[in-house]
DNA sequence: TCGCAAGACCTTGTATGCGAAAGAAACCAT
DNA sequence: ATGGTTTCTTTCGCATACAAGGTCTTGCGA
């Protein structure tokens, strides 16, 4: 099998219902996704993402099924294509997002074990080390961010112990947008987000509920300035990174 | 096709990603499971299912495909099975369904059209003279009062104007247990549930943002006080409805 | 040159076949 | 009688076949 595992990661707490390999290939459809190889609102046609993926029509049906129930792809009269959100649209799912994951702090906050504070501490010290690095490209410092921004918000969210959360969370984030928001950042605004990480670790740590749900929040709508300073305004089309495209040009296939 | 419109009620706002065709068979199989048919922890025989719905493995295993992102079914070793929360998972998904309807009924306050907030008023209106009625047994009136109830908080969310929220809730809401919380419900909580729903109304049409955020949350507490009052210990199984095992005796096949 | 229509091509939706793996049952031995 | 092993049955996972519907192209006529 020729699955890549590029952006490759795994759903995190698979529900424990998906056995890995199934979800590997959900993995690594929404790995094109988010991080451009396949852009918004691009039409994808089964077969071919089947012979890409090494495999039949069939699981990769089924995958694609499982991400429209997510509501990142939608299917068409005939087809199946990505969703392309138009402004509106990102700015609730990010209003929506700063809810949820406010929950999820503030819940962290009051339930966490040691061992998960343990584990955002060390997720966002991983990322806290990730901005100080030098990167060869724009495109691997997106995705090195991007895939620590993720894992970072990922251990709150199971910090939280709401079982029912992580599902939830797949639904909400938009993955092409967190990936290209990094390319955005200013250095300053990086640095106002590695704040806010230290902050809500911390607040999580001393067990101070209402501070790390408000820091939580303001966190996801700074986040929510940057995009809607860089989505150009209704349907967006392509909004999302082409960085893939640009910085990748020799799989410029059609 | 054979599909029973029964519980029918379609997922509402089909999240315009869908066919009616593939909705039903996902309502369908739905409803099977959140009016207890299919009973919590239950297994699903792709074969099974599929011949009792007139139709080939194929569209059936796509819906519960579906459906297992959803949270509402999960996959075993070998095989489906609709999922049986523990005490502890059903806390979780009433404490996060409280957060996010909160929001909702925000949202509502806050945005709703003229013509959402007539809807709401409707289906306050519709559900106030249902629980006035009377019914020929349990079942009907857990069936009739789920389908309402459903319906009211269904439009709340939808006048939120949040795009992305109706999708999300399909992975809140429990379907047996709101449908089983009818049968356990009193008749003082029964009107108490009223009396919220018709303030929720009133904060919603009155754009008082702060109240219906409050209203609804504690609407959705006092509705876990219900469940949490008749679900037994940890491991449910079969916490919800036998309501239609028992009222339904000629279907008794295994 | 443009518009319309017919045809070819492509893509999905559904059904079905086959191999593999899990589960159940039966059987043997201790 | 019980435990372990072996066989047998069930059920899924994936691949593939075929039909229906959509899309694009091409060709003809105005």
């Amino acid at each position: 099998m020729d699955i890549d595992n590029f952006v490759c990661e795994d759903s995190g707490v698979s529900p424990e219902g998906e056995r890995n390999e199934r979800s590997a290939i959900r993995a690594a459809i929404q790995a094109r996704i988010t991080d451009g190889r396949i852009r918004p609102g691009e039409r994808i046609v089964e077969q071919k993402l089947a012979e890409d993926l090494g495999m039949s029509r069939t699981p990769v049906r089924e995958a694609l099924t499982a991400l429209m129930a997510l509501g990142q792809v939608t299917r068409t009269r005939s087809g199946w294509e990505t969703v392309d959100h138009s402004r509106d649209e990102l700015r609730d799912a990010f209003r929506l997002r700063a809810s949820l994951e406010s929950f999820a702090a503030f819940n962290a906050a009051l339930h966490a074990t040691e061992e998960q504070q343990e584990n955002v501490r060390r997720a966002y010290g991983q990322m806290h080390a990730a901005s100080g690095r030098s990167y060869s490209d724009a495109f691997e410092r997106a995705q090195v961010m991007a895939g620590l921004n993720r894992a970072f918000h990922q251990t709150v969210v199971i910090a939280s112990n709401n079982t029912r959360l992580p599902g939830v969370m797949d639904a909400v984030v938009i993955g092409p947008l967190v990936f290209s928001a990094f390319s955005w950042y200013t250095e300053a605004q990086l640095e106002r987000s590695d704040f806010l990480h230290g902050a809500i670790c911390d607040a999580i740590c001393e067990r101070d509920p209402r501070r790390a749900e408000s820091l939580m929040a303001e966190h996801i709508f700074e986040g929510w300035d940057v995009v809607a300073l860089n989505v150009t305004d209704s349907q967006s089309n392509g909004h999302s990174s082409d960085l893939w495209h640009r910085l990748q040009p020799d799989s410029r296939k059609k």
